[in-house]
DNA sequence: TTGTATGCGTTATCAA
DNA sequence: TTGATAACGCATACAA
């Protein structure tokens, strides 16, 4: 059943048939509902390569997520995404997802740009010197980013305050008596991890604490990484009093290796981690103290809505959105050993 | 660039420059190579709306993905994908991700195959009794199934041979001597960990062992849903000597229960899980005897190699594809308490 | 308010 | 071996 037909069974031009159905006002009112009435009892469905090819739009955003090391299994990419397809396909709008290394993920852009597949895209994971992001600038695709790049003056972007949420954990460890602390880092060259990092720098300094660069470890992405990077810091002579950890898989690592050396958290030791614990961990009977940010659900409706806002020309002001961090309170943390 | 341009610059027809570009026989070859020649110098690239709205396809298989509970962040989801789209990107196929709640499944499959949006789909974490199954079959669209459902006859799938993996981890552990052999299980109505149970049963069968009902423990997907199982396991009165985990993520909880009820695993207790230990885990210095498969990734080269074969026409018998499991020896086993 | 004619860029048909 | 012409199904100036 297509449009020749449907408007032949109702005796009208397929052009007339076309507006009604679109919505336009040039077409009587009796007449639209008429057509509306026989396209749903015809199950009339317009065929979606005609119309794209009409109007020269493909319905299709883009996501290329990275793989191999480094985003080793992070499970929140796939919420993300979630929420992504969730309001896109509200606007009938199709979620395309591609898979690039690292070294091929231009190549990746390029082939979905170039051969038109994408209308545009959204760019997860950014980093703070950002090529794919510099291409799409430079070849003219729209697109959202999950994330800030080190300029973001540019284009549209959703991110968390992430130098905010630092800084709310060094006050609150500081409230609380803390004069040694830690931070276990993801690699900083992702952007969110920079900009953790800034913040803590920053809480640190604004508290008069001074930073141990014994205390702030590098872990890699994911929950060995954090084991790792506190079996480190906790090997040494003198140990800090608390730490915070700037992604929720190493926080597990951080936790767990903590519980293996014996100690109680909030007690001996005090521990912030950004997203808290994962609803998915063996870490049972224990709430830790989070920097708490939006769900990534909610971040990748946040992000369609954004990329609709792009290819509708909104102003590039209303497509920078920054979410703030909240400390959610656990039992992770509390007064320093000695405090009271 | 298009072809009607491309074809006025070569003095040539639009026909033969398609037909040219196309491969058919019924071009001069010097003709082909002057028309390549151009084409590739002319940066020229088809429109792939036209091309699809003339051929009638639309170069794009669907994953629709089950969304909240009871999939929390299966991390190796993404890696199928990855090799999904890895594949497909060979044939210029793309892949269209879709999330759905579980009730409204159904209701995206005929939302992108009514709205001609695919050409097919590759249908994950297939149920015994599976309704995206049925209703693929009776409408007719194409797909591949990532897993059997209880009547596998009638559609192309690509699994695992589950029953045998937990038979070869039985023998082993009656070899070694266990006669009291646990169960720790994902929800049976996953057809996965169905058939694994089903090999449990035949292996314990085989073997003249009899089957504690207490000792088989169904774990919610995920670490702690493994944990708890543990805990509940070793709550009685009387434990089993070695337990078998039907999925990695339990096995995880499984592993770390053990260890914080201070037992050593491979002596006091046998552990074989199926995978193995997820690369990103806090369990350091233990290698988890495995019950291997293939990897996700490559799972999904294969699931399109498959989806390729369906669109194809390929007989049935060779898109019914099963891969063997094998033992990969750890430590986390060994001689049952008492035997030597 | 409706219809006519044309374009979107490609592939398929059939004649030359 | 090549080219003219007609699909593919929808959208849109423009005319009525």
């Amino acid at each position: 059943m297509d449009l020749k037909q449907l408007s032949a069974r109702l005796g009208l031009s397929p052009t007339t048939v076309s507006r009604a159905l679109n919505g336009y006002s040039d077409v009587s009112e009796r007449t639209r509902q008429r057509v509306i009435e026989a396209a749903r009892e015809a199950g009339y469905q317009p065929n979606l390569m005609a119309r794209r090819l009409a109007l020269g739009k493909t319905d299709a955003i883009g996501i290329v997520h990275p793989t191999g090391a480094g985003h080793l299994g992070d499970p929140r990419f796939l919420e993300v995404v979630d929420g992504l397809t969730e309001r896109f396909a509200a606007e009938q709008i199709d979620l395309l997802i591609a898979s690039a290394r690292p070294a091929d993920e231009i190549a990746t852009y390029e082939r979905l740009s170039r051969g038109r597949r994408v209308d545009g895209f959204i760019v997860p994971h950014t980093r703070c010197r950002d090529p794919r992001i510099d291409y799409l600038g430079q070849c003219g695709a729209p697109f959202v980013a999950y994330g800030r790049t080190a300029d973001s003056s540019g284009y549209a972007w959703f991110d968390f305050d992430n130098e905010a949420g630092s800084r709310l954990a060094v006050e609150r460890l500081h409230r609380l008596g803390h004069r040694r602390i830690g931070y276990v880092h993801a690699p900083l060259e992702l952007n969110f991890a920079w900009q953790r990092h800034q913040g803590f720098v920053a809480g640190m300094e604004q508290a008069g604490l001074s930073i141990e660069s014994r205390w702030v470890v590098p872990a890699g992405f994911g929950r060995r990484g954090g084991y790792e990077a506190m079996q480190t810091m906790m090997a040494g002579s003198d140990t800090p009093t608390a730490v915070i950890v700037d992604n929720n898989l190493s926080g597990v690592g951080v936790v767990r290796c903590v519980l293996d050396a014996g100690q109680v958290l909030g007690r001996d030791i005090s521990v912030i981690v950004y997203d808290g614990t994962p609803a998915d961990s063996t870490v049972l009977e224990l709430e830790v103290t989070a920097i708490e940010q939006p769900t990534p659900h909610g971040a990748g409706v946040k992000l369609a809505e954004l990329m609709l806002g792009v290819t509708q020309g909104q102003p590039l002001q209303e497509l920078q959105v920054l979410w703030a961090p909240r400390i959610a309170p656990g039992n992770s943390d509390g007064p320093a050993p000695g405090t009271r």
